[in-house]
DNA sequence: CATTTGACGCTCT
DNA sequence: TAGAGCGCCAAAT
């Protein structure tokens, strides 16, 4: 049970449930799955993810407080500044957010 | 089968 | 603030 396909369900359970308005980091998502240290797997599973989605995954940048832009991406990194900056998140064209102020904070108590 | 490439992240210069 | 080095590991070549 442990293959790609229960990891992969594993990171858009843990991504749907990102507040509206809110960050979390791959590392973060990670940990959340308990799968610390793999982070670059949570990346390649929101690659994975067939866009539109209902999926906020969007809401999911690196640990620099940043969007992960790249060529391979084919764009998807500035569909996803936009997608952000339409729910309120300032972005600047670096790719830079407010990490610290929107960082999502999971409540263990939430969803019993 | 061997190597390279990444939507990553942490530590040390 | 900027890189380099390393650990991580699926996918692509």
């Amino acid at each position: 049970m442990g293959d790609r396909i229960s990891f992969d369900s594993s990171v858009l359970d843990a991504v749907s449930r990102i507040p509206r308005g809110r960050l979390a980091t791959y590392g973060q998502i990670a940990d959340l799955i308990g799968a610390y240290g793999r982070a670059r797997q949570v990346g390649w599973a929101l690659r994975r993810l067939p866009l539109p989605s209902e999926v906020p995954w969007h809401r999911v940048v690196n640990a620099q407080g940043r969007i992960s832009m790249s060529l391979s991406r084919e764009g998807s990194d500035w569909i996803q500044r936009e997608l952000l900056l339409a729910e309120g998140v300032p972005v600047d064209e670096e790719g830079r957010l407010p990490l610290k102020e929107l960082l999502w904070r999971p409540d263990a108590m939430s969803g019993s």
